[in-house]
DNA sequence: AATAATTTTGGGAGCGCTCCCAATTGTTCA
DNA sequence: TGAACAATTGGGAGCGCTCCCAAAATTATT
């Protein structure tokens, strides 16, 4: 039988309040006691009972985190590890649980179900559902607060943490430009998730606004995956582009054994920038310009903005987005083309 | 303020124990009363407060994964999403909630804290942590019921799901050896995982049993990442191997590029035979000869060996060792050499 | 028709905590 | 020194459920 606070209220010799004031890290508590109790605590390795926590103060400390791969997305792309990682790592030390829901596993009404009832959740980090998805709208009518990672909407009071995608992708493009280049391709993500859509955006205006035609041969969907790449840039490579830009790293890499499979080289037939900054981007062969972004910052940042959310009913929040940053190696070339 | 058992219970005008009942499709309740109660439940849209339901009952119906990760590993091996997705669907289908433990996030005595004395927990399913880590220890003094995926001690009461490693890796070096190879080279993972530890094994029992001697130039550890693979296979070069049994297909990806960058050709210079079967692999050029081991249907046999040891405390229960298949494409080669 | 057996229902006790207010102790200042 | 105040401590009430046993209603048995 685990110990209860009633039982070290007896050992210490304080009293069960005195002993939760201990635990709960409030004040008006002797240094005597609150040292005393906080030894018999260690001793014991006491834990409160975290269901009768929940029952009396009406707040469980566990969030629920809510991402939607598909089967196979899970490993491939490592936007979700990286977040599960961030998320859990902030939790942990913020004394919440994670309650984790991989949304394809489970029909879509049986999920929002289960979440919306489970009367157990204090909040709720969502990620990488569909744009605008329906399920949002049930999720705001339970009343859970909870956080996007990614924003998924345009109605600003629906709080998110989010990457600046499309100025990155704008950065990435523009670089492109000023190296020389013209015939700039993309390999995009699926469009109905946000990251998908603002850097194929990010793409376009970087073209626009150097008076680049938008040549929508030269774009190509590869579903953020290994596979998904290599045969989009299977496509791409009827129509000779000089450079591509591939919104992600995984993507990336399947695009560079397309392009040796071709027997063509990198950086000189055909210039590659990624993104995410995945780690094994750096030793790749070329090693590949990319755009860093911190997605397990991200995750973190969501849990911060749940607690604050929290505990702060009515106060408004500002939603937050990360800059991220280009890393110039060798797939994108160095030498300008006159 | 949402419903609780005693507000529907003085709305049907029957007591609180009839709807709990009701609620928990109990027997002993009249067809009258259930179908009365039933309709004021989903009229209502009640549903039980979970930490009450925990607190009385002492079943949260709540089981926690624990797995460890290291940072990157989480995304570069396909194992921990996949186990991640069927441990998740399994609990989803059994109305059971999963707490997700990275456990690589918090010093492994904050970690076991939280875990040992978290009351909440009906459950615990552990996976890929180091062989006969101690942690383990403590988690059966602990009482909490537990099983592991992977094998993680010779301890036989220490319940668990494992692939078949060992035979498998046999297997794959054998065909190496049915196919003519003499200098077999593998490139291992970590061997303080069972994982690791299982299929190098095999791989020295093939070679003993076809009376080859093992070279240890010839055995390079890989991490199981890509990049290990990939620095693995460099320093094997040297060696002049005719064929390597890589212990992950991520491993072999980066094995291959290591190959390719050499200007060498697989399976012409060099045989390779991966492990795991990830998506990518049968459509590598060339494609991957792999064991597949499917390890979602590990983590829903974890699932309900879990519910079923919850339930039967005193039973016996058997060990699980899922086989695995060796699935041939052309990265072995074919002909036999002579 | 009376009793026994069975089914159905009701309600007290208690799970381990938090919240709140009252009681106690300690400190300060005239 | 004693009153006024602040800091600290203690314990009752209650969160919403399950568990258990007793009471009531119903049915079966002689």
């Amino acid at each position: 039988m685990p110990f209860t606070l009633e039982d070290i209220a007896k050992i210490s010799g304080y009293s069960r309040s005195t002993v939760s004031r201990v635990i709960n890290k409030e004040n008006g508590v002797s240094e005597k006691a609150r040292i005393a109790i906080s030894k018999i605590i260690e001793e014991n390795d006491y834990q409160p009972n975290l269901a009768a926590r929940g029952l009396a103060s009406g707040k469980s400390k566990i969030f629920g985190l809510v991402i939607s791969p598909g089967i196979n997305d899970l490993f491939s792309d490592s936007f979700y590890s990286l977040l599960m990682q961030g998320v859990t790592k902030a939790c942990a030390e913020k004394d919440y649980s994670v309650m984790l829901w991989l949304s394809k596993m489970l029909s879509k009404e049986e999920l929002i179900a289960k979440i919306t009832n489970n009367s157990i959740l204090d909040g709720l980090i969502i990620s990488s559902i569909e744009y605008q998805d329906p399920m949002i709208d049930e999720i705001i009518n339970s009343k859970i607060p909870f956080v996007m990672v990614g924003q998924n909407s345009p109605n600003k009071s629906i709080h998110f943490v989010d990457t600046n995608n499309s100025k990155s992708a704008f950065q990435a493009v523009n670089y492109f430009i000023e190296l020389g280049y013209k015939r700039i391709a993309t390999i995009t993500g699926p469009t109905n998730k946000i990251a998908g859509r603002d850097r194929l955006e990010g793409y376009k205006m970087a073209l626009a606004q150097n008076n680049i035609e938008i040549d929508p041969r030269l774009i190509e969907l590869g579903y953020f995956s290994d596979l998904g790449g290599y045969s989009a840039m299977e496509k791409l490579l009827d129509y000779q582009p000089e450079a591509v830009f591939v919104a992600s790293d995984t993507m990336a890499f399947g695009a560079i054994r397309a392009i040796k499979d071709a027997g063509l080289q990198i950086p000189d037939d055909i210039a590659l920038i990624g993104f995410d900054n995945i780690p094994t981007s750096a030793e790749m062969s070329p090693p590949l310009t990319t755009i860093h972004q911190d997605i397990q910052k991200m995750g973190e940042i969501a849990v911060d903005m749940l607690i604050y959310l929290i505990s702060n009913k009515n106060k408004e929040i500002e939603n937050i987005i990360l800059p991220a940053e280009l890393i110039i190696r060798e797939s994108c070339g160095t030498k300008l083309k006159e």
